[in-house]
DNA sequence: CGGTTTTGACCTGCGC
DNA sequence: GCGCAGGTCAAAACCG
């Protein structure tokens, strides 16, 4: 369960900054391991889980929401946060399988900085990513009949 | 036609 | 006990 050794290959490529800073227009991430616990208080309507969801902070620097990291991301909900002059969006994972959650804030000082907090981890395979590796393994599979 | 976004209402936890 | 702040639902609109 460590969640940040996920890799996103379009991350970096997509965003393509002017400025080919490595540490200023890169992306600080930190893993909140003591925001794990007591979240899950979601006794509400009796649709909780128990389970306790890892929760990951990325923070980006991008023009737009929504970052494409191969998953596909339903949005449910977008809020007005006191303190903050932008609103923060809510997504959710496609796949009824996978209940990861993610939501998406924009800094009041800096509009180009967008940060993404993802809860939970996937159950299941990447769609992007198994479109990118089905050839090559085709080919391996391929290769190593000889 | 299926999936996704939008938007307001609703619900719950927490502090005073 | 009440009000606020944050999180989620759900129906209609929207788009390919």
């Amino acid at each position: 369960m460590e969640p940040h050794q996920q890799s996103f290959p379009s991350l970096l490529s997509q965003q393509g900054p002017p400025f080919p800073l490595p540490e200023a227009s890169g992306l600080h991430f930190c893993s909140s391991s003591s925001l794990t616990e007591g979240d899950e208080k979601r006794k509400g309507k009796g649709r909780g889980k128990k389970e306790s969801r890892p929760r990951f902070v990325f923070q980006t620097r991008s023009e737009s929401d929504i970052l494409d990291d191969g998953y596909r991301w339903r949005k449910y909900g977008q809020k007005k946060v006191k303190n903050c002059s932008f609103p923060r969006s809510y997504y959710r994972c496609s796949q009824l399988t996978c209940n990861v959650k993610k939501q998406v804030q924009r800094l009041s000082s800096d509009a180009a900085i967008v940060v993404t907090t993802y809860e939970g981890v996937h159950n299941h395979p990447c769609e992007k990513l198994m479109e990118t590796l089905s050839p090559l393994l085709n080919q391996m599979q391929f290769l190593s009949q000889f």
